[in-house]
DNA sequence: AGGCTTGTGTCCTCAACGAG
DNA sequence: CTCGTTGAGGACACAAGCCT
């Protein structure tokens, strides 16, 4: 089993929104990556530019961020064959690795749009480096860019960021100093391809919480409706928790609850919905240890909440 | 410039319910 | 019965901050 620790740059339309392919918003146009053993020592390393059918000319902004000339992008590889050819490099064993969550669904929209999706299996495990990086350094929901986090680790800025083996190398760096009980604790689920049916969808135990990422819904009711969806199991022991406070929204994507389990405590659950490429609706479940504070800041929340709907009619009531 | 995520806030609608 | 109040929550806008 290795790392693949890998990134990419991108092209986007140069002419705005209004000309580009809906199918294909950013243009992947160059991939570099680094395998580490299972010790996380370097071991090799892969680069391809890629040279671009859909937007041929550079982004005024993509040209300023990333130094890559036209020359080099015409003698580029065709991005079908470097994709087979970096899959091959990468082994299928290999959990990926990489800084930020988008580059996982970047390469896939981007295999999706020259119909070579079937490469690669989803949902998959890989490992969010970034955020790792606030987990182990900073304050758990941060997220710095790379080049913060070189500088944080006094680690060697040798050559200009924005090329993708250099910030891949620098990437894999930051991976090296993560602590492995850290890692092994947080690593990340990239759900590009959802689960489509109950026998994919994802039930993780972490230290701490539990994730479930549902099958695909009609709608958002169809899903606020599922069993699954509504229970509560305590993330450390998995037996049903009695719900304290019943799933409440803010807004239309988040819904919180609290439970508490018999034999471990307060949880707090958040569902959030997610939107499938189909027009039908997923959704991620956390529940987490939580403690009485805690619980009295999210009453807190919600009574605030329904304070200021108050507040509101009240005003609007006297004003007519 | 554009995509994506997360958090906030505003406005509008709907249904339940008690008062008159 | 109608009306007003209330909780609930959907739709949408905006602002940061990442990524290129």
């Amino acid at each position: 089993m290795n790392y693949i620790v890998f990134d990419l740059e991108w092209n986007q339309s140069p002419h705005g929104k209004s000309r580009e392919n809906p199918r294909l918003p950013f243009e992947i146009i160059e991939i570099g990556a680094v395998k580490l053993d299972h010790e996380r020592n370097i071991v090799d390393t892969w680069q391809k530019v890629i040279r671009p059918t859909v937007y041929k000319t550079l982004n005024y902004r993509t040209r300023e961020i990333v130094h890559i000339d036209k020359k080099e992008l015409d003698a580029g590889t065709y991005f079908p064959d470097a994709v087979r050819e970096f899959l091959t490099w990468a082994g299928h064993d290999s959990i990926f690795c990489t800084w930020g969550t988008v580059d996982l669904p970047e390469l896939q929209r981007n295999m999706k749009f020259y119909n070579i999706l079937k490469l690669l299996k989803g949902p998959m495990h890989y490992y969010d480096v970034q955020k790792l990086f606030a987990v182990q350094y900073e304050d758990m929901n941060s997220r710095k860019s790379l080049e913060y986090g070189i500088d944080y680790l006094k680690l060697e800025k040798q050559e200009a960021f924005h090329r993708a083996l250099v910030d891949a190398k620098y990437t894999a760096q930051i991976f090296q100093t993560i602590d492995l009980d850290v890692m092994l604790a947080y690593d990340s689920i990239d759900v590009y391809q959802n689960p489509k049916s109950k026998t994919e969808e994802i039930h993780m135990v972490y230290n701490g919480y539990t994730k479930y990422i549902s099958r695909e819904f009609h709608d958002k009711e169809a899903a606020m409706r599922d069993p699954e969806v509504l229970g509560s199991y305590c993330c450390i022991c998995g037996k049903k928790a009695r719900k304290r406070m019943h799933w409440f929204s803010v807004n239309a994507r988040n819904y919180y609850c609290v439970a508490e389990c018999k034999d471990h405590g307060l949880l707090k659950g958040k569902i959030r919905m997610k939107h499938a490429d189909s027009g039908k609706v997923y959704i991620e479940k956390t529940i987490k240890i939580s403690s009485q504070p805690e619980v009295e800041s999210i009453r807190a929340k919600r009574e605030e909440l329904r304070a200021r709907r108050r507040k509101k009619r009240r005003e609007t009531a006297a004003q007519s």
